[in-house]
DNA sequence: CCAAAAGTGTTCCCTCTACACCCATGC
DNA sequence: GCATGGGTGTAGAGGGAACACTTTTGG
């Protein structure tokens, strides 16, 4: 039980000792030609029925990559995904609740091996891949922190190949270019995109063509990990 | 007085509770030749008699950039300083008193103004310019912040014309390039510099020369805000 | 006249850009 | 045979990198 002391002590602390912290996770996916967003439906007060990015509170003696990883997995069943931080959103207003501040992080990945969503908690409802394009309103200021997402990831298409996390193994030089026309949000040159992108050689082509299309099937390719290492840091332009 | 109810709610969210948030400033300078940041000798257990960054626990309905400013201008006397968030940093077992997580920001700017130095806290004992390139040992971990500092404005004076922040208003061609030299560490051309800065537009060449140096003169420059609007976005690479 | 830094052009190469038509396939 | 996307080349412009000597000034 708490003693008197122990209360003390928690007064005197108290002004530094009520904030929260909690962590919202930004996942990207890549699926029939659109750019998707993981988002879960709440199931708890407040704002009960919403979508939402998933994010919760991050537990004591958990680093703040733990939780991300922790909290995604509870409410989407999406587990071992290498997220990276990028903002901490300050919460004075944000949380009914009172303060909280929060750690963004976001990641890149193949949508069709997380196809099947299922949240382990009943903190959230339900959990779905949904058009960044064709978004509904958003929880707390989730709106903003997804919008913060996107710019990060179109400062890192240019710079780093990260495009090939969200396409599937094997993939046409057509879905590549989807990609980065998604991301960056602009049309790009058929010709001097393909001409780029294989002169940096981080591409290996296949003796595998494309299926079950009613057109021309395209050369399948392939991202070469040992190349893409020496490449590292160089960086792309588009 | 503390009633019964209140401590039981105090308990309940304890789990959560008992975090803090502090912020850490990495202040970039320019004087002598040299990039210098800005630390404090601490006056306070843990760490005390260190050196280490200017940072401190934010307060209650303070925004994290509230925080920063109010908290750099404790500790060195320094004021009204535009610094930018650029990671959170883990505090599992970074504090001996428990779990801290520290917002950490940067900033750049005009030496020259921020000569005088005088904490306003007895937090700090002292505050001092430190080259950065003969940094003592820090407290806690402030080493790998400052290093995270570095790659930061690295990355940044290769988009953005940031360097002009270190400058005082007038400057000569040859001091823009030492700034450049010390942050991305590395030589550069001097033709090409001067070509390549010139040519972005943003600069003004003034009617007066250097004054008090025993070689020929050199042409002092002005920033050019207006053009630099019309320009910004657009980046510069080295 | 010497030391110290200021200032100045050209060439080569590579990369970016703009642009349009034929090819293979399934139906 | 037609609709659909796959696949290909070239010319011109602009920017980056390499490179060395003359000028100005103070002491």
């Amino acid at each position: 039980m708490l003693n008197l002391k122990k209360i003390v002590v928690l007064k005197n602390n108290l002004a530094h000792f009520n904030s929260v912290f909690s962590v919202d996770c930004v996942i990207f996916g890549f699926d029939e030609g659109e750019l998707k967003i993981l988002l879960i439906e709440r199931n708890t007060v407040p704002y009960i029925n919403w979508w939402a990015l998933p994010g919760n509170l991050i537990n004591q003696n958990e680093t703040l990559d733990a939780s991300a990883n922790r909290i995604l997995y509870e409410l989407t069943g999406v587990k071992d995904v290498l997220m990276e931080q990028y903002f901490t959103f300050d919460g004075v207003k944000r949380h009914p609740q009172g303060r909280i501040l929060t750690v963004a992080y976001y990641a890149i990945l193949r949508l069709s091996t997380h196809k099947t969503l299922k949240p382990v908690t009943d903190f959230a409802k339900d959990a779905a891949w949904i058009n960044v394009k064709e978004l509904p309103k958003l929880a707390f200021d989730h709106q903003q922190i997804v919008e913060k997402g996107l710019e990060k990831i179109k400062n890192q298409i240019k710079n780093q190949p990260i495009a090939f996390e969200l396409l599937p193994e094997k993939f046409t030089l057509t879905q590549i270019q989807q990609v980065y026309e998604l991301i960056l949000d602009k049309k790009l040159d058929k010709r001097n995109f393909r001409k780029k992108i294989l002169n940096f050689n981080i591409l290996k082509e296949l003796d595998e063509k494309q299926e079950g299309v009613s057109f021309r099937a395209a050369t399948l390719y392939k991202f070469d990990k040992r190349k893409y290492t020496q490449f590292f840091g160089k960086g792309i332009s588009f």
